[in-house]
DNA sequence: GAATTCCATCAAACTTAATTGATGAAATCA
DNA sequence: TGATTTCATCAATTAAGTTTGATGGAATTC
């Protein structure tokens, strides 16, 4: 069994492994924008976008703002660094991977 | 549709989207093994290793040298650094994925 | 050369994820 | 108040990914 260390990982791996969660996410680094903006922009139906937004969400990649009759969307920063720097104790010899996921 | 650019990424974060690959790419982490090992170390059935194994290596993550009897798998350090590169993106303010992914 | 080990591949069964269309809650506007 | 917009959620369908057991090739050992 995985280790509880890179259950976190894991799941962030999951929630980007998807090309429209991709898209989502490469969208939302130009900034904050609303579910209506990221569906027109997008070109998908509302239900598909609202499904993908919560496993995103779910996965803390993302975190969401209602203002009104809208609901914003921005990229957790912190999220995106910590898998990157879990990404880089693969190539770092000094930190091995052994040390986060024992 | 995604762009081209983002393809390579998207392949890679789909690849270690699944537990036992990551567990693999871990396993490797601390230097190359055969197949025999990596399932004696995993307690998984040989064709489901297998399976696994090229979904990874199709990702350009591992490679495979064959030697003899044993088949030696290795973590391919570059596409990690690629991969980790590509998420740094997310945060940098000063290069963000649109550059990358247009 | 016969038996064994290592490993990739295949098809079938199984499991999980994604899409669709419908429904409803909450906020806004006329 | 009634109509409209925004968005989340649900159930049903469809699609995709995973596991299993079997088969076979290639190298090794007896």
């Amino acid at each position: 069994m995985l280790a509880p260390t890179c259950q976190t990982p894991l799941i962030a791996l999951r929630a980007l492994s998807d090309p429209l969660r991709l898209e989502i996410a490469i969208a939302l680094s130009r900034g904050e924008l609303c579910v209506c903006d990221l569906g027109e922009h997008l070109g998908v139906a509302q239900s598909r976008l609202s499904f993908h937004l919560r496993v995103l969400r779910e996965a803390n990649l993302i975190h969401s703002r209602p203002d009104g009759r809208w609901t914003y969307y921005a990229l957790n920063p912190a999220a995106f660094a910590s898998l990157q720097g879990f990404l880089q104790s693969f190539t770092a010899v000094d930190s091995p991977v052994r040390e986060r996921c024992s």
